[in-house]
DNA sequence: GCGACAG
DNA sequence: ATCTTGTCGC
């Protein structure tokens, strides 16, 4: 996967803001996408008092949710922790270990928002403009937006509002299970991500990408202690 | 000014 | 995210 270079890391709050409303424009909300053989999830942890960043990348495989190739990478801070800024703080590492993946997906599963974001760039959103690839924004919690409690049925959901629009869709992928927060990363439609996130969540109230992917990290973490 | 706030 | 024990339940 080719990276387009649009930006440096090391910015100030300010500019961060400027380059997510600039790319922001280049969000595609509709289905975008090809035949979808391989899906990547991505995660990432934080240890040494949050001085050392360690992100993974697991590609599934579509039919079966098994893992067919999988990377952890080590990288440092270089961002503090801004709700809204998310990106700037966890790309870096996600961006490294990319570069080391051999099996080029066709979807990529994150954890965090798409446009479900006051700018209308989350995490999800980054990654997918910056490799062009069709993303998705899976968040555990909410990060904005006004919904009504969703039926407590697996596959029930309630639009996620916010300025008269409909940004997300909070998903209950379990009976009676908390539901998950989510929106369009870029080049797929919220319809069609939400049929990936349940096909992607048989089992479990988190899809199989970012529960592997959390288990590697985790992994690592312990193994470098 | 006050409260909210992805991981 | 991470700091942290036991505990209720399938």
């Amino acid at each position: 996967m080719e990276t387009l270079i649009t930006h440096p890391w090391n910015l100030n709050e300010t500019d961060a803001i400027k380059i997510q409303q600039e790319l922001a424009l280049k969000v595609i909300t509709v289905d975008a996408l090809p035949q979808i053989h391989y899906i990547a999830g991505v995660d990432v942890a934080y240890s040494e008092q949050s001085e050392k960043l360690i992100a993974a990348v697991v590609i599934l495989e579509s039919a079966s949710l098994k893992a067919v190739e999988s990377v952890v990478v080590e990288d440092t801070v270089r961002f503090p922790y801004i709700p809204g800024l998310f990106s700037f703080r966890e790309l870096p590492p996600i961006i490294k270990a990319f570069e080391k993946i051999k099996t080029v997906p066709q979807l990529v599963v994150c954890d965090g928002q798409g446009v479900a974001h006051p700018r209308r760039f989350g995490l999800a959103s980054h990654l997918g403009v910056l490799f062009d690839i069709p993303a998705i924004g899976c968040g555990k919690t909410r990060l904005l937006g006004d919904y009504t409690e969703p039926d407590q049925k697996r596959g029930s959901s309630s639009p996620l509002v916010d300025g008269g629009a409909v940004i997300g869709n909070v998903l209950r992928t379990q009976d009676n299970i908390r539901p998950i927060y989510i929106s369009v990363g870029h080049r797929i439609s919220l319809p069609t991500a939400c049929e990936w996130i349940l096909k992607l969540s048989p089992k479990y109230r988190l899809p199989e990408t970012t529960r592997q992917a959390d288990q590697l990290v985790r992994k690592h973490q312990k193994e470098s202690m």
